[in-house]
RNA sequence: CGGGGUGUAGCGCAGCCUGGUAGCGCAACUGCUUUGGGAGCAGUGGGCCGGAGGUUCAAAUCCUCUCACCCCGACCA
């Protein structure tokens, strides 16, 4: 492609909107235009990109024995009412009408889909398993989208559907797509981390999220130096305490405290001399129209997640009315002592606290001397905080987690047979009998990709792409239009690449030098081949290979060779174990 | 949804407090000079100051409403 002829509209400044790398970089870099809020237009460059990480996912996905099919946007409503999920799901699913006033959505996912697929056509165990996929475009509407295409509303994803005749069968898809997703992103170059995604809610049946380190993150990653340990921070179990508050009888009665206006652990720690740790946080929460108090120490952090679990049902932080209701006083000032008429559950730590601080359950008072079992009651212990960095590992109880932040790009998932039966995808046993289908599905963020890959693989001045993926191989500068022999080289150069099958952009733009090496840098495909007039005179163009950023002074005529060969250990590097 | 911020030329911004008929840099266009890391000089074009309503002799500026975009939060007890 020349330059001239092309689309590639790069920006000097960084646009006011974009505060990510990747989302800063795309823009001046003339990848994607903003339409609206998540909503973005894919230029040129990004496109051929995407391209290129959709052949990868296609090529691991057929090679692991699935099948690509494409299934429509647009999907009727009673779809999403057989399942349930018209009700579960919130605003973030478009829903819209057509012109004859019929329900639809925008799908968000394809599971009511393929099993309404699936269920028509697939009978016998003799049909299964089967494995679909489809790269599409996705519609969420995203509560904040974020970092530009990182959390978009519009997205393109990959989305797979396996169906197995037994646990053992979904368990064995599961594995190859797990494999197959390592195998994709390392040739595109991705550091990915595989997390342990749900533990719990889904009977313990296998789920990973694959994560990119990344600063912008949106997931926190809990992982194990000790034992490789890796989750969720969500999804963590915190570490069963050994240690309980010492039995003291020699604790002082309750005493009240005048504290206006603290209402924060900090402020009242602070306020009252003590620590944190010393403190009982008292927090609301209402699931049914019903109150539950939860107890923390001071110090933690709740896990809502773990606290819904528990509940078996939804949960929302309660409104300041419903505050008043249950402890008699204003937000900031609820505890243990006096509650009645509603559940009170602890995180198992609250036993560290021999003698804690509590909110007084009176508007600008806390108490003092507030001892379990004396002075208050639980009436169930559980697991409800969210694990902190230097927590005991869960799993080998040897590490200490460290924490990072990461892009989730793919999650695999055993479905289990929710869907199936919800929407009579049942085939026939040996036996003759009728079973629902054990599904899994499997996710990968295509557009994401392209975002994790630039976080990765990028600094302030350009992107340096992973060959694999590099929308273009070779950036060929002509420095001088108007020096015949530069030219002349640059214009052989940039035939005899593209008859080795390479992608190169030509810059035969009339711009001064400095332009077009800012732009190339910006850019960043793989390989930068300068032809201009000083290097000339010595009969030869300069050859830059990004990914070591070492720079070559070598003839024309071996430029072709050079880079093939270089474009070899390059992808060599790439290629899957 | 809550909080904060921003909307003025294609992009980045000033002007707003203290009303008086719109400006800077970059980009674009023309000419000359320049030509290995975002050139110099001279000139030209480009704005419903996000939108609606109001106050006023007069509104980018003050008031009300509204729309859009961005950031933070939704872990606060």
């Amino acid at each position: 492609m020349r330059q001239s002829s092309g689309y590639f509209p790069t920006l000097r400044e960084i646009p006011k909107e974009a505060e990510a790398k990747s989302h800063i970089l795309m823009l001046r870099a003339g990848l994607i235009r903003q339409l609206a809020a998540g909503l973005y237009t894919y230029l040129p460059v990004a496109r051929r990109a995407l391209l290129k990480i959709e052949q990868i996912v296609r090529e691991e996905m057929d090679a692991a024995g699935a099948i690509e099919i494409l299934m429509p946007t647009l999907q009727p409503d009673s779809l999403w009412k057989e399942s349930g999920r018209w009700d579960v799901m919130g605003p973030e699913l478009m829903r819209l009408k057509d012109r004859s006033d019929r329900l639809f959505v925008l799908g968000p996912t394809h599971e009511e889909v393929v099993t309404n697929l699936v269920a028509g056509e697939l009978r016998s165990y003799r049909d299964l398993p089967k494995n679909l996929y489809q790269i599409q475009t996705k519609f969420r509407d995203e509560i904040r989208p974020r970092f530009g295409i990182v959390r978009a509303r519009e997205f393109i994803m990959k989305d797979g559907y396996s169906f197995d005749v037994d646990e053992a069968g979904a368990a064995h898809s599961y594995q190859r797509m797990f494999d197959a997703y390592k195998r994709m992103f390392k040739r595109m170059g991705l550091t990915t981390m595989p997390v342990e995604a749900d533990t719990g809610a889904m009977g313990g049946s296998h789920s990973h999220e694959f994560m990119v380190p990344a600063a912008i993150g949106e997931a926190e990653i809990v992982s194990c130096p000790h034992c490789g340990y890796q989750t969720n921070r969500e999804l963590t179990p915190s570490c069963p305490i050994e240690e309980t508050a010492a039995k003291q009888d020699s604790i002082p009665p309750i005493a009240e405290v005048h504290t206006p206006d603290l209402k924060t652990v900090e402020e009242v720690a602070a306020f009252l001399q003590t620590t944190p740790q010393q403190m009982i946080k008292t927090m609301v929460y209402t699931a049914n129209d019903k109150p539950y108090v939860i107890l923390l120490r001071g110090d933690h952090t709740i896990n809502e997640a773990k606290v819904a679990r528990a509940v078996g049902a939804p949960i929302e932080m309660a409104s300041p009315e419903m505050i008043f209701q249950v402890t008699r006083a204003a937000v900031g000032f609820a505890g243990p002592v006096g509650l009645r008429d509603c559940e009170i559950w602890a995180d198992h730590h609250v036993r560290t606290i021999a003698s804690g601080v509590a909110g007084a359950n009176k508007t600008d008072y806390h108490i003092c001397n507030v001892v379990h079992g004396r002075d208050y009651q639980v009436n169930r212990w559980e697991d409800f905080r969210c694990v902190d960095p230097g927590d005991l590992c869960p799993k080998c109880r040897a590490g200490n987690l460290a924490m990072s932040w990461g892009i989730e790009i793919g999650h695999v998932f055993v479905l289990g047979t929710k869907y199936s039966k919800a929407l009579g995808a049942y085939y026939t046993d040996p036996n003759g009998e009728q079973k629902p289908m054990v599904m899994g599905c499997y996710g990968i963020g295509v557009s994401r990709i392209l975002a994790a890959i630039i976080e990765e693989h990028a600094n302030e001045t350009g992107i340096d792409w992973p060959v694999s993926i590099a929308p273009y191989h070779v950036h060929l500068l002509n420095l001088s239009l108007k020096n015949e022999a530069v030219t002349q080289t640059a214009e052989q150069l940039y035939t005899s690449l593209l008859n080795a099958g390479f992608g190169v952009v030509l810059d035969d733009r009339d711009e001064r030098p400095g332009i077009k090496f800012k732009d190339s840098d910006l850019f960043g495909f793989p390989y930068q081949i300068v032809v201009g007039e000083k290097s000339l005179q010595n009969g030869t163009v300069e050859l830059l290979i990004r990914s070591t950023n070492v720079k070559e002074s070598i003839s024309p005529d071996s430029c072709v060779n050079r880079i093939q060969e270089q474009f070899q250990s390059d992808m060599a590097r790439l290629a899957a174990a």
